[in-house]
DNA sequence: TCAATATTTGACACAGTTGTTAAACAAATG
DNA sequence: CATTTGTTTAACAACTGTGTCAAATATTGA
């Protein structure tokens, strides 16, 4: 086996991110993951005990993914509020658009098991309390200031994550409703780096 | 059988439509609704033929009143853009409060299985495209008008519909995140039925 | 009360999924 | 070449879920 080759068990953990992360856990065939790795099923049991093993690596690295980058920004500090919104929209948008399926993964999952967010959340360190705290200030001291309209940070935010992770989770209904396909989409989503954070930030500057 | 009683029928129906709401139809058993319309699995197959009988008559029900109200809107004439948007959100966030899961399992079934859009889509006779034509003329006009700020109307209706639907897809991850009991939650959608249209409004005006 | 209808019980066949095992085979590595 | 490691094949047991059926029982309406 050479070392620059990706080993058999990466290929195996590759397809069951693929294909849990499209079907979640319920209609996930461990069937399926073998064919989408190009092996069967006996390998997978040779590499890892079995489907819920399987699962668990693959929720935590995507878990990771889906909430790292903006707990990062986030935390940044001497940031002000504007750029700190074009940050996390950019970073949002630009993650989410490179795995469209993440979010809606991860929502389904937790809603499905809400213990799974608790869980890898303390695992991962998150302390979303504290970090939500930071944000809030943040625009409660701009509110104060009267440089933005009175908001809530809590409600701010939750219009943030809204505008960057909805088109990704609704994308498959998007893709039809609106008659687009998969190219026009990217051009979209690419628009909507630039463009989100100026609606935001129009909609709450004074 | 008393005719103000429910029938057992649609107890079923009911208990269908709660199962599948919350779990979908993959990681439902006909053994949990029938627990939930508190009969047994027997009876079940005694009204209805199977499984999939059952979820599509749930789907036909539930797609019906995801979209139904908003194609209302949509078709409505002789409103202005605002007021407009001010109905949409009212009325989206209203219906999505009342029916929590409602956007999570629509999305998360047509995301499992597309052809279920374009079936139920043309069975209720929607037509997408001619109805956000209608809105996107709407923006345009408006746009051209200079009497808002340059945004194409597909990227301002996914705006809208965005900051409605995602709080109640991605619920209970915000619960969590947040720290919010269902109470509080609540009180927040309240909240957000007046400060979303605002803050929309804000945020295209000149 | 009688007959029709609704509901439960228990059993069953069938299909699908999971996880295990033994044996054979292939590849790579010393 | 001999050995270890990786992989496949085939078969299997255990379990779960679905759908069906016949018989027994309960409920209702005529």
């Amino acid at each position: 086996m050479i070392l620059a080759e990706i080993t058999t068990e990466e290929r195996i953990l590759e397809a069951a991110m693929k294909v849990f992360t499209r079907r979640g856990f319920a209609a996930t065939r461990t069937e399926d993951i073998a064919k989408e790795a190009g092996i069967n099923r006996t390998l997978l049991h040779y590499y890892f005990r079995d489907k819920q093993t399987i699962f668990n690596l693959i929720f935590e690295t995507r878990f990771k993914e889906f909430f790292k980058g903006l707990f990062l920004i986030f935390e940044a500090d001497n940031i002000s509020l504007f750029d700190k919104i074009r940050r996390m929209v950019d970073h949002e948008i630009t993650m989410l658009t490179k795995h469209p399926d993440l979010a809606r993964f991860i929502i389904t999952e937790v809603a499905h098991n809400p213990q799974l967010l608790i869980e890898y959340g303390t695992k991962l360190g998150m302390n979303p309390r504290v970090l939500k705290q930071s944000f809030e200030d943040l625009v409660a001291r701009e509110v104060n200031d009267k440089t933005i309209k009175p908001i809530e940070g809590r409600q701010l935010l939750m219009n943030i994550m809204s505008l960057c992770i909805y088109p990704l989770v609704a994308k498959p209904i998007i893709l039809t409703m609106m008659n687009v396909d998969e190219r026009t989409f990217s051009q979209m989503m690419e628009q909507r780096k630039e463009e989100v954070s100026e609606f935001i930030i129009n909609a709450i500057k004074k």
